[in-house]
DNA sequence: CTGAAAGCGCTTACAG
DNA sequence: CTGAAAGCGCTTACAG
């Protein structure tokens, strides 16, 4: 009755099939189609075989399932940064929401693949997914390439163009465009931008991605006055992007001699922070201060007053990059392209240039 | 030289080590070596191997890498909810943070398990992990029975003790017990209580995990004061665990005839909505109503007053819980236990009980 | 220093 | 309806 073993039944590890299939008298074949082809077998032997499947505490081994099939069923991001510093980011928050809709439909999950020893490219070996959401890819260190190699599916979110790559991105050009304009149209000629901390590879490389777009836009909205972001009155100062960053570059900025009317966050979170030095050095938002901010994260409505900001659908732009990555793990290879639209918010913590100077302005 | 081919060359596929091999004129086995033990192979061979490897673009396939070594370096979460509801928790969130610091020290990456078809159970066997955290699990269905029987260690986070699980969980129950106490000792006989709504069992199966152990903390506070939940003054809510949650359950409080002279909800952000709908019907806090939360989340600073609450350091647990399966994985088997303290942070949101009577009070 | 062989645990044509 | 055989792509004793 019982088939020979060429191997000793693996007692004290993990049953295998073959334990399932020796104990309910049947091949191998017989367990794999119980699970992926109940059509295949007679219903009394499925049920043979889920029993001792389940006297056995068996369950198909999920490595081996994936290295056949060729499929993880997984989802992977690659990070930019450590995962302590996305979970603390609330883009990541709302982007991963997004995405994360996408796993639930397709019933996925998302393997979140920080890079390894500070390289993005050597995260990319070691991930078990069908695809990748790449993110955050300020330039590219030959990433997309080893990915292609690899033949990996993949996306590119807010990153440069490159054909026959699908992608998201954002139109944080024009945002930020119509939030410069927005202030100047107020009357603001002393206005400070504050710009997140870029990758080590700011000084050297530039901005790239969503801070340099932002840049552009800001620069286009200010050239239409005749301003540049070295004119007078004009300042662009960097800080980290939390709450805290904000609150100590604000109060160095209204701390000095001959502060900006106005001043311009590239993020809400330090936007938030350059509201509260604000508060505490008893500069009234917006009567003697317009701030404004940038991604219209939840927060934003919150402050008092509450802020202007540019608003960019990340948790849409997280979702839409699920949605490709899905179209091109499924072979659909047409490599669509989106731009999520920003749209210019503007509620209270912006207003007209004061008529007296700003103190400290002769 | 070329070594005869038992299979063809995978062209247009990705290539194998079989494919390394027969380019570098040598066998897969030193393929394997070039990468996993270059001691025993010559430095010349290995950079041959290395450059035919470079030439196709090959890298090790880490589905078969895995189920060689039985290790996937992934740690899995087992998730209660959808990733999306998961994202927007600002709970979760500081959990992440503190395992990915466990992450990111060990090289592991993170695999986030959301319940596949509404059930954690069904979502175990799809993951490729080598442990799991298993958070959020309100009464054990089977789940753990499921990872033991199939040997996968995995760590319990804020759940029922279990004899030879190693587990974290939060001293919830005092910490509720002395934020009680503080507004009873601050005069307040008055007070409604919002809970966070429970999963579907909450009704059938009684409140499990850290609500329930913060219900028998507030119980044990009233009971000082000769109170019960059931005492005239005492009110018990349910909301939705967002800040419009807060917001609504709060407007629906104070507009009540005989609103309570302290509301304390079991977390902050629906606190800090609670504390909106105040501000909105002109409530005054903290003199005419006290307001405390639970967790002590960052917003929790920055209300104004600043909020009363509970902290409970869940970046701690979360690193906490990594270092338990770290543990767990490498067969260290003393299945440690640690429970996570409260503190009761009290700020400006509570103070003494008005001493005349709270509007619509006779 | 190097390679032939076995095997991780599964799935799936193929043959009966 | 059922099973023997091949193979997914790798690693690792083992033998030379």
């Amino acid at each position: 009755m019982s088939t020979p073993r060429f191997t000793a039944s693996s007692s004290g590890n993990q049953p295998t099939s073959r334990d399932v299939a020796d104990r309910a008298g049947v091949s191998r074949t017989a367990v794999s189609f119980a699970y992926n082809n109940p059509s295949r077998i007679s219903e009394e032997t499925r049920q043979r075989i889920l029993q001792a499947a389940n006297d056995l505490g068996y369950t198909p081994n999920p490595m081996a399932q994936m290295l056949k099939r060729g499929k993880s069923g997984t989802l992977g991001v690659l990070l930019p940064q450590a995962i302590p510093a996305i979970m603390q980011n609330p883009y990541y928050g709302q982007f991963l929401t997004g995405l994360g809709e996408v796993c639930d439909r397709e019933g996925m999950t998302l393997l979140l693949c920080p890079p390894l020893r500070n390289s993005m490219l050597k995260a990319i070996p070691y991930a078990a997914v069908d695809g990748f959401i790449v993110t955050g890819l300020e330039s590219d260190r030959g990433e997309v390439e080893e990915l292609r190699r690899r033949g990996i599916p993949f996306v590119l979110v807010d990153s440069e163009p490159l054909p026959g790559v699908p992608r998201v991105d954002t139109d944080d050009e024009l945002g930020a465009f119509n939030l410069v304009q927005h202030l100047l149209q107020l009357g603001h000629r002393h206005v400070t931008f504050v710009l997140f901390e870029g990758g080590p590879d700011a000084q050297t490389l530039g901005y790239r991605g969503p801070l340099g777009l932002r840049i552009e836009g800001f620069k286009r909205a200010l050239a239409a006055y005749d301003l540049t972001l070295e004119s007078p009155g004009i300042q662009v100062m960097e800080a980290p992007c939390t709450r805290q960053g904000g609150l100590e570059i604000g109060r160095h900025i209204l701390s000095a001699p001959n502060p900006p009317t106005a001043i311009i966050a590239t993020s809400d979170i330090m936007a938030i922070g350059i509201m509260e030095a604000a508060r505490i050095l008893e500069v009234a938002i917006p009567a003697q201060l317009s701030v404004a901010g940038f991604d219209d994260q939840p927060e934003a409505q919150w402050t008092y007053p509450a802020l202007t900001t540019v608003r960019q659908s990340t948790e849409t732009k997280g979702h839409r990059a699920g949605d490709f990555l899905v179209a091109e793990i499924q072979g659909r290879d047409n490599h669509p392209t989106q731009t999520i639209q920003t749209t210019l918010i503007t509620r209270g913590s912006t207003g007209p240039v004061p008529s007296t100077p700003a103190p400290g302005q002769a």
